[in-house]
RNA sequence: GUCCCCAUCGUCUAGCGGUUAGGACGUCGGCCCUUCAAGCCGAAGAUCGCGGGUUCGAAUCCCGCUGGGGGCGCCA
């Protein structure tokens, strides 16, 4: 078998979808797992709704998902260019083969003409073969040479019989050739239609599978169709199913994030997202579901597909953005939080982050299993970054100011335990644990407040750790503003 | 309306004629414990959408039904 080729093929009318990037990991997958080649092209026929930056934005946004591809519009390639708007003259070609084995015609129906016959068929009656169909030869060229406005349409040969679409997710799917309709081929301004131009590229660009979205299952027919009245093969399908919001309803604005971009923004790691788009729809088998780009690349294969649509679940999501934040090292995860740290003034500029490099690689042990998303890192190691720290009211009243509690005396005891101890996380431990003796206290009520001075929230990272971070006198200057509103 | 697709715990799934129907998220309980998490252990949760067949035996094969989804544009 010749070498495979499949290809990615957005229209850049929006932002990189979250089913679309799907669509984009199995191609990718599919094409690594088989040794052959992923191209990238970009269908922008539609010319009011396709724009350059939606180009850029899926572009990027794919890279960042850490794919990347063979052949592609910024990259080139042997059968570009990749995209369609520049490669009219190829489906000129096309329409002048076809045109010449008469399984195209001329229409001339006007669009009220159109929405009228198909109002008729939408209210019961029977379909009727398009009238231009049957259009003398020469009274349609005659009209034409006039310069009336018309379309190509596709001559669907009346004896076709039965289409069968071979798919390597489906199995087999038949379709009666009666029941397509002639589609346009070429609008009346000369441009290609989808459905045309799809098949014309995927053609010359030689590919062997056509890996998209279920709904295109039903348009396969008439594609398979023109790639037999062009004479060629046609590719294995593969109809991967839809991907649902978390109410298994079709994905519309009304879920929220519907881009990657927009799942970046709100924090999930890359590979993580991968991850969770991968499995939707696809397992290696019954029991993994952490793996990485190249263990999907070594062992995908479309049989192992799923056929049922399936729901976003944003807790698993979470789960898995955790997993891989707690896996992805301290190093790595400075990195992630520079912008944020910038953004929120905690770092001057990135040679700033560097200078406090240590610091918050230390911070990383203590915040990573519980870091969900990256949005909520810096909010969470922020006390660790300032010399104030702003004290949760709800702490304050819940903690330091429970009167008969001891809160005051645990504060003021502890800044006289940490005044001169070593300053090492067991030194300090040490010194805190000897106060539970000392004040006859349950550890929480000791703990607790110090707790809540030290870092602000009667909720935060592990107490002797962040202690160790911070130094003695910013420690110290804490605890004495927090006993002021303690009480005991 | 018509054509096509789909159907296993709440969710993502494993299963491809013989299993106590397995795993993961979530939920609940326990352990750990200075908080929240994380981690570990355990539990509940699926009459495999329904009804017929085929078979010694069906979640697995066949037919019908029901439910859901998608296509039927000079959108992609």
């Amino acid at each position: 078998m010749s070498e495979v080729r499949v290809r990615f093929a957005p229209s850049p009318t929006g932002k990189l979808h979250i089913g679309g990037a799907r669509t984009a990991i199995y191609n990718w997958a599919f094409a690594r797992a088989m040794g052959g080649k992923f191209i990238l092209r970009i269908e922008d026929t539609d010319p009011e709704r396709s724009t350059q930056e939606n180009i850029d934005l899926i572009i990027r946004a794919m890279r960042w998902l850490g794919l990347d591809w063979d052949e592609g519009p910024e990259i080139g390639g042997a059968y570009g260019p990749y995209l369609q708007t520049k490669r009219f003259d190829t489906y000129k070609v096309a329409l002048e083969k076809m045109k010449e084995n008469g399984s195209t015609y001329p229409c001339f129906c006007t669009s009220e003409e159109l929405a009228q016959r198909r109002e008729a068929v939408q209210k019961g009656a029977d379909p009727e073969p398009d009238p231009c169909r049957c259009l003398a030869h020469d009274e349609a060229q005659a009209r034409i040479d006039a310069g009336e406005s018309h379309v190509w349409r596709l001559k669907v040969p009346q004896d076709r019989g039965i289409i069968t679409v071979h798919d390597a997710i489906h199995g087999d799917s038949e379709f009666d050739a009666a029941l397509q309709d002639d589609m346009v081929l070429v609008r009346s301004d000369g441009s290609p239609t989808y459905n045309f131009a799809v098949v014309c590229d995927d053609v010359n660009m030689k590919m062997t599978h056509i890996i998209r979205g279920d709904d295109h299952l039903s348009n396969t027919p008439r594609q398979v169709l023109v790639y037999e009245a062009l004479g060629y093969p046609t590719p294995v399908f593969a109809h991967l199913p839809m991907i649902c919001g978390p109410d298994g309803k079709k994905l519309s604005k009304r879920h929220g994030a519907a881009s990657v971009e927009e799942y970046r923004d709100m924090g999930y790691l890359s590979d993580a997202l991968f991850n969770y788009l991968a499995l939707l729809g696809w397992a290696p088998d019954g029991e993994t579901t952490i793996f990485s780009r190249d263990e999907m690349a070594s062992k995908f294969t479309l049989e192992r597909v799923s056929k049922n649509p399936s729901a976003l679940d944003y807790d698993k999501l979470e789960w898995l953005n955790n997993q891989y934040v707690q896996s992805m090292g301290a190093v790595a995860f400075v990195d992630a939080i520079k912008g944020d740290l910038i953004d929120a003034g905690y770092c001057a500029d990135d040679a700033d982050v560097e200078a406090k490099r240590d610091l918050l690689e230390a911070a990383y042990p203590l915040v990573c299993e519980r870091v969900k998303l990256m949005v909520d890192a810096v909010p969470m190691i922020a006390y660790l970054l300032a010399d104030e720290v702003e004290l949760d009211e709800k702490s304050v009243q819940k903690v330091l100011q429970k009167e008969g509690k001891g809160a005051k005396t645990a504060i003021l005891e502890a800044a006289a335990a940490l005044e001169n101890c070593e300053w090492k996380v067991e030194t300090i431990e040490a010194a805190l644990r000897g106060l539970l003796e000392k004040l006859d206290a349950k550890p929480r009520l000791v703990f607790q407040p110090i707790r809540v001075a030290v870092c602000g929230n009667m909720v935060s990272p592990p107490l002797f750790e962040s202690i160790e971070l911070l130094d003695r006198s910013v420690v110290l200057k804490r605890l004495a503003k927090a006993a002021e509103v303690a009480l005991d």
